[in-house]
DNA sequence: ATGGTTGGGCGCCAA
């Protein structure tokens, strides 16, 4: 089974893309972020087009997440339960049923929190952090494949940027934030990439300006965190880096993971 | 240090 994770950065803007990679790479699960869309304008028709169930959580010019699945989950969840709420569209859950077993996965935004001496923003990225550490935490606690995917937005270590002092005071890569982000790998979740490669240079993200891309300046910053049960069952990982090069990109690409959930545990 | 670019939606904000 292949679980991709994108920011798609618009995706009324990228409909050509999308409908590019789902065709080219097949993916069965798809956490797209930053769909930009409120959930009437998604472009929905084409995706089940493509065979592609649909489930989003979009709100008006920013933010917003969505699942496409080659199968429909027996359950949505809109929003972290934990905390007292959110006004912005950061998170969508899904279970489902599928080749013998109940796999969780979670399309996740998490607050860019830039700059990082703004009294709201900053504070805010932190906080959603926690909520998503306690709510991974009670997800931990069913002890069935849970996969935590999307744009961290967090810089785990130096290796993972082109020029670390570049980042050094910025929200993604604060020592607060990677703590935070430590914090969330010790309920014992597996970082997916750095599980299968030990590479530096592997980059998510290249700005749109500065010439960042042709200078491979970019930055690792989106993620898969597994639990136990469903990092046994993890095959191989892969940066669609391609993607980065088409026509109209993203400022990320996908990040594909492929899973054997074929045979009994 | 600054400036560089894009999407959404029509101001300029968020990234």
């Amino acid at each position: 089974m292949k679980i991709a994770t994108w920011n798609i950065n618009g995706v009324k803007a990228r409909i050509d893309n999308l409908r590019q990679w789902l065709s080219d790479s097949s993916p069965d699960i798809v956490c797209l972020q930053e769909i930009k869309s409120i959930d009437d304008n998604f472009p929905r028709l084409e995706i089940e087009a493509l065979g592609y169930h649909v489930e989003t959580h979009g709100q008006k010019g920013f933010n917003g997440v969505a699942l496409l699945s080659k199968f429909r989950p027996d359950e949505v969840i809109r929003g972290l339960p934990e905390g007292d709420g959110d006004d912005q569209a950061r998170y969508i859950e899904g279970v489902f049923s599928a080749e013998g077993g109940a796999i969780r996965v979670a399309s996740i935004y998490l607050p860019n929190g830039n700059p990082a001496d703004d009294l709201i923003k900053y504070p805010y990225k932190l906080r959603w952090m926690e909520r998503l550490r306690l709510h991974a935490e009670s997800c931990m606690a069913l002890e069935e494949p849970l996969i935590l995917a999307g744009d961290y937005n967090v810089i785990p270590e130096p290796h993972d940027c082109f020029d670390p002092a570049a980042w050094a005071t910025d929200a993604l890569f604060l020592p607060q934030t990677r703590a935070a982000f430590r914090r969330l790998e010790t309920l014992g979740l597996t970082e997916a990439v750095r599980a299968t490669n030990d590479a530096t240079n592997l980059y998510t993200f290249w700005d749109y300006q500065a010439g960042a891309w042709q200078k491979n300046n970019g930055i690792r910053i989106d993620h898969m965190l597994l639990s136990p049960e469903a990092a046994d069952r993890l095959q191989s990982t892969s940066i669609e880096k391609h993607v980065r090069g088409w026509e109209k990109p993203s400022d990320h690409v996908p990040v594909m993971v492929v899973f054997d959930f074929a045979t009994a545990a």
